[in-house]
RNA sequence: GGACCCGUGGUGUAGCGGCCAAACAUGCCAGCCUGUCACGCUGGAGAUCGCCGGUUCGAAUCCGGUCGGGUCCGCCA
């Protein structure tokens, strides 16, 4: 017996009674040695007198040999050992016979031959493959059985790459002098942005508390409280509907800095994130450092999207100056698309331009765009593709996609060619910068269906043609957002990300209303001009975080809140808490959140974030292994002061906004 | 709130009006095997095709509903 009995005295030892080695751990170097190993039991080869079987752990896979003349004990225990039992085992680690090494397995230069073997746990078969790193596998099977999931190699993986990004966090944040505190789950309700959750108070009858969407109030009253640098790695919930890349509860890293501009806070997190990145995934290259950093205008003018990825070109081409210039009479020196966009866009319809196709002149005389993006290599695109591209546009609310093909020979086609004619098929091609052999896609619409149409089919276009490199970050900065966007159905502006967030220095003028009353928002308010002082974080085409910074003057931040359609008696109730702390002496101050959940799928080359949380929710918002949400205990439901009135009559309420009371009794709950 | 896709032995798939009391692979069980590593060989068990209803002489297959899972739009920082 070579258990190891002394006490654990290093805190990288992994020993136990159970093991003196981990299954990941032994090498050609420990031949000679005694060892004994714990773990599930991965595979078994019986081949009669001699029985192998692989031993896995989460740190790798050992080869046991089992020789039934060595140890005839040995022997009849692992005949009937089975894959997924949990052993533990005791032997001579020996070098294995010259030619039967695997080098497939980090230990395969050894194996263990099995002089004591205990069954510690019996296992029935598993539902599916765990020694299958690649078998396709039902994904409500996994999430019902995810103790098991977990087990397999894939899964492992991942869960082990998420906690290395988190630590890699910590401890960044802990070197740049970054204190970590945590703030409650239990919070108030702010009926605005998301969906809270409700828990009912039991000590406050008829009081709830509500889960954080985020601890953003709460980080800027540790401001106040002077604390210079918070971060959290905090969870986060919101009760909408749920995606791939959305869960009801997910994770953030938070932080927040006092005393600082917008460039301090991008500063720092870049800094952060270069390191992480490096730490976490070195095998994979930041594609530009320092991140690009674009205005949220510019990023929609190039790619159409706020959250670029930025991993291939095909940037969107205004096409109007190349429309304009080919017809006789036009104004060639008015170059009218850059100017008039900065100063409106009804600029265009001063001079009704004439392309010879109605789509292209209704459109731009209506203040609209013609803007397009080179398809590479996809002249020779089939009838059906561009169907299917059309239908795309279409469902993202474009009336058309015009395209324009450039055979290898040089031809220019394009449907359209009848109305705009040969030269200005060609200046087109050249403007949008088509080569031979490329497929010019033409949107011409509203200017924000525009972009939003062509950016979207630019991301889709870059996933089918395969133009980004999956192995490359590209990080990149998106700023300058407008401060608010007109809400028509409420009458009010509403705050395009943090209603805390601060304007521009140079647009602060602009934070008043046309007439003069910041309770009086209307649409033709200089306040719809404003630019914030936010900040977007985006890596590959996915909006990794977002931040800004804060307005701490109570005078700006009340004006602010009018624009919002808040009332002061509102205002108070919401956010009196953090109004009442800025009058106690508030810091300049900013900050961001990041998705830790996205960043992980990211760095783990998945889509799903699902895939990078240990136990995560279905698309319903349940949990098949726990099988929650269910109904609470009629007790429960009394202690609260709760009636339940049943399914039917609470749909009904929440549509007609009434309450009904022709549920069942109180205390029943629905069947199963 | 809306649209679409999927549901067949334990697992992954095939079958898409009769030839199907359902096929293949793998797993499982039993036997044999002293150098395997996705071990091999021989034999065996295992699904009334998610559920309910309809059409039909006949339904895994067609239709409707429902449940579960997924994707997208809306929603969501």
């Amino acid at each position: 017996m070579t258990d190891a009995t002394e006490p654990l005295h290093a805190l990288d030892d992994l020993a136990t009674p159970y093991r003196t080695a981990t299954c990941g751990q032994l090498r050609g170097t420990d031949a000679g040695r005694e060892a004994r190993l714990a773990g599930w039991v991965h595979r078994r080869r019986d081949h009669g007198h001699l029985i192998f079987f692989d031993l896995r752990d989460r740190h790798g896979i050992t080869q046991v040999v089992v020789d039934a003349h060595e140890s005839p004990a040995a022997h009849a225990v692992a005949a009937r050992v089975r894959v997924e039992f949990v052993v533990s085992t005791a032997g001579l680690v020996a070098r294995r016979l010259p030619g039967t090494e695997n080098p497939k397995l980090a230990t395969g230069e050894i194996e263990l031959r099995a002089r004591d073997l205990e069954i510690l746990s019996e296992a029935k078969t598993p539902p599916f493959y765990i020694n299958e790193p690649d078998a396709p596998i039902d994904e409500s099977l996994r999430l019902r059985y995810r103790y098991l999931d977990i087990r397999r190699e894939p899964m492992r993986d991942r869960l082990l790459l998420r906690a290395n990004l988190v630590r890699a966090i910590r401890d960044a944040h802990h070197r740049a002098g970054f204190v970590e505190i945590e703030t409650p789950i239990l919070i108030k309700s702010t009926p605005e942005g998301a969906r809270d959750f409700i828990v009912p108070s039991r000590l406050q009858p008829g009081t709830v508390y509500a889960l954080p969407q985020s601890p953003q109030q709460l980080k800027q009253l540790l401001m106040v409280a002077g604390i210079d640098r918070y971060f959290q790695i905090a969870r986060c919930f919101r009760d909408e509907d749920l995606r791939g890349d959305r869960q009801p509860e997910f994770t953030q890293l938070d932080l927040e800095m006092s005393f600082v501009r917008e460039e301090t806070v991008m500063d720092f997190v870049e800094a952060m994130i270069v390191e992480v990145s490096r730490a976490v995934v070195p095998d994979r290259p930041l594609r530009e450092v320092p991140f690009p950093r674009f205005t949220y205008e510019e990023a929609l003018e190039r790619y159409g999207s706020d959250k670029p990825d930025l991993r291939f070109g095909m940037e969107l081409v205004d096409l109007a100056p190349a429309l304009l210039a080919e017809t006789p009479g036009a104004d060639r020196n008015g170059a009218p698309h850059e100017e008039a966009r900065t100063v409106g866009e009804t600029a265009f319809a001063a001079a009704t331009p004439a392309t010879g196709f109605h789509v292209f002149d209704d459109a731009l005389a209506s203040g609209g765009r013609v803007k397009g993006i080179v398809a590479p290599g996809m002249a020779a695109a089939s009838r059906r593709e561009i169907d299917e591209l059309t239908a795309f546009v279409r469902r993202y609310g474009a009336r058309g996609l015009v395209h324009v093909a450039v055979d290898t020979g040089g031809t220019v086609h394009s449907p359209i060619g009848k109305f705009l004619g040969e030269a200005r098929l060609r200046a087109l091609a050249r403007a949008a910068g088509a080569a031979p052999g490329d497929l010019l896609l033409v949107v011409a619409d509203r200017p924000a269906v525009t972009a939003d149409v062509l950016g979207r089919l630019r991301r889709e276009l870059g996933e089918r043609l395969g133009l980004a490199d999956p192995k490359e970050l590209a990080y990149c900065w998106v700023h300058r957002f407008p401060m608010y966007q007109w809400d028509a159905e409420h009458g009010r502006w509403d705050a395009t990300h943090n209603p805390f967030s601060g304007v521009v220095p140079e647009d602060e003028a602009l934070l008043v209303t046309a007439s003069g009353d910041p309770y009086q928002p209307s649409p033709e308010d200089p306040a719809g001009r404003a630019r914030a002082m936010q900040y977007d974080i985006a890596l590959n085409g996915w909006e990794l975080g977002g931040g800004s910074v804060r307005i701490h003057r109570r005078d700006l931040l009340e004006r602010s809140f009018a624009l919002q359609g808040y009332s002061q008696e509102r205002m108070r109730d919401l956010f009196g808490g953090i109004l009442e702390a800025f009058e106690y002496g508030a810091p300049p101050h900013g900050g961001i959140a990041l998705g830790i959940d996205r960043w992980a799928a990211l760095f783990a080359d998945q889509t799903n974030i699902r895939e990078v949380m240990a136990f995560p929710k279905t698309a319903s918002g349940t949990d098949l292994m726990l099988e929650a949400p269910s109904e609470p205990d009629p007790v429960q439901w009394a202690e609260l002061g709760l009636q339940f009135v049943g399914v039917a009559a609470a749909a009904k309420t929440s549509t007609a906004g009434e309450a009904a009371a022709s549920g069942p009794p109180a205390g029943s709950v629905p069947g199963r």
